[in-house]
DNA sequence: TATGAATGAGCCTTCATTCAT
DNA sequence: TATGAATGAAGGCTCATTCAT
């Protein structure tokens, strides 16, 4: 136990430490919010105790801050990998709108984290630096497409980037976020594997026909 | 002092004294969710003590589920009021998907508590009565109106009335739930009254071209 | 329901309210204990209201205090009963410790009154009048069995009366208030009807031969 | 204050603090009862704080079952240091009785423990473990005992080990704890030395009488 | 006589956070 | 870098009791 014996998984490991704790985290608020959940719990779910929690981030807050901030960056590596300069302008609209819907059924964990960030006005987002960068490079990419759809005449004229990002979006979003009411208030299951991928091309169908690809 | 004064506000009146306490705790439960919600804040807003709010409600998630129950319940009125079945079938479902739209915009403390249900998994909701059979009654009357659009060679045939619902509430729900985070993700701020209209008139639309009503 | 229908049992009625409300107390304070015992709880046991109890007792310690002064006087029925002075004496104090026996053992709630006053140092029993007489009249009984037991040698010389009290009802009161203690330390249950008949016995034996009338 | 300084009494020293909390509680609980005691006048008598009660036990009632648990367990060694193997029967059964005896008047705070968990229906006791076994041994050297006594002729044949438990124990149990509630009810103090004394010896000679050693 | 509504004080418990080593 | 012990402040909840009719 003294010299040579394995250590512990994150202990004497910095690095590893700070995203031990982070992923523990990141798992107490998007399944309790920031008030909901307990730092404890947080330690419990940890390799780490929780006075490390405090050496490493000072306060709630601040690790709230920082799961934010690093469940946020990470969309960087994701939407950065979708290249559809290439494809022809309807396939790639497809294409991003089932990249985009598949990317929210697979993160439920950020969808419950901006449903909390929204909660409390999104005070903890004006931290996160790169935000607004990130989104002006998805919107000018966007712009581009339907550019070249109006061009090639698959696209109705009039079409803004930004409207086009938020109907997407807030069709994918809701399957996600509102699952549970809506399982609640209706006798069908949004997120049955048959009913996802139903819906998954029925958002495809709505925001074609919306560009006038239908 | 003796008669036809005016009294302290909630005192020796039950029935109102119930409604106070439900006004506040409406809003703060909105405000910060069933976990950041505190007793205290509530008896603040109220015109009564502490003690009464366990006088009449028993406990914290007792009162949150009354809150939530009387907020589900008043759906019933609003939706009831809409009269779809004189007017044209397009014009019909334009003025639904208005109505709908407005109706979010000016519940916002509704819309929190949805997502606040939704981030406890909905369990709360499973002691709302009538809840499904309100949904049933709509979701039927959605059902007439696509029927009557599609005899009437106005919408397309194929379109699930649950699906029209979803849509249609994805869109508007969206617009109210995740204004923080847009606003902080975009430079436009969808709250503000022209984007609220303007978005408003693209909600109606994305729907009726969906429905090859466009 | 208006004129000449039947009351609820206990309204309109001073005095059977009274008795109504201390059978209740009665019941809450010997289960629980004065602190253990619940106002709500008695008032539930009641067909009277809460407030009926401190209408007539004024306060918790009253209402314990009236429980235990009823219940003291009880006894004095109950030990008037008893007529030793025409037996001979063997017979006599045979018939004194069983009859002690089953006093106790068919009171329960008693015993554990006296249990939970000890705890409280019997403060509340000073207010009980005439207790002491009623104790005199005992051990002036016993003291005159005993005389005669020893004129007629069959008890020894140099008993006490107040020993003999004490003796007899130290068995008899363990019995009842340690039997739950006792169930849990051994394997047997001292409650069990078998068991109660021939402890009652043994009782009878240790006293008798203690006497020198083994 | 670095070193050799005298320090705040428990802190910092976890096994103390539990002790202390632990004596502290045990006088209260013996004091009040469980729903009589407060944390808070617990908190008082410790040397720490009403929170480190909750950091150590968790709980009101698992402090209590911790303040039993360690009650009972402290008989073991007082009960373990009777050696009565080597004297004669008769004088080893006076010795017993004199230790027993004594043992429950310098114990009034177990007493008082073991009459409040009679009132609980000895719900707790069920977590204490090792306490039939360490009965099981006791009530096998008792008829040990009985055995050697009737084999040399000084006691009569026919008694039963866990009765005579009992009876020993009703007779030193009552006289501690229904002290208060006798001095009420007759003129005498049981709890004066002088008086102590006395019935020290007269439970030894009910004992022996009804052994047949009197 | 009777009652539902109301309440201040206090109780048990929890939480994020810091101390001492 | 790491940790178990310690804590002030506050949170949810309960209790005996009184008010207004």
């Amino acid at each position: 136990m003294r010299r040579g014996a394995a250590r512990n998984s994150a202990q004497r490991d910095p690095a590893r430490s700070r995203e031990d704790i982070l992923d523990a985290a990141t798992e107490e608020f998007a399944e309790k919010g920031l008030s909901g959940a307990r730092i404890d719990a947080i330690a419990l779910r940890t390799s780490t105790s929780k006075r490390m929690i405090y050496y490493y981030f000072g306060s709630k807050q601040a690790l709230y801050r920082s799961v934010l901030e690093r469940e946020y960056t990470r969309i960087r590596d994701a939407e950065a990998a979708i290249a559809l300069e290439r494809m022809p302008p309807k396939k790639a609209l497809q294409q991003l709108v089932r990249q985009t819907f598949d990317w929210h059924v697979e993160r439920p964990t950020f969808v419950r984290l901006v449903m909390n960030e929204n909660i409390h006005h999104a005070e903890h987002l004006k931290n996160v630096p790169g935000l607004r960068r990130l989104n002006k490079a998805m919107i000018a990419s966007l712009a581009d497409l339907i550019e070249r759809g109006v061009a090639g005449r698959v696209f109705r004229r009039g079409i803004d980037a930004v409207d086009l990002h938020t109907n997407i979006t807030a069709l994918c979003f809701y399957t996600v976020s509102n699952r549970y009411t809506f399982r609640q208030g209706f006798a069908r299951d949004m997120w049955a594997p048959r009913e996802v991928a139903r819906r998954r091309e029925q958002v495809v169908d709505v925001i074609l026909r919306w560009c006038g690809a239908g």
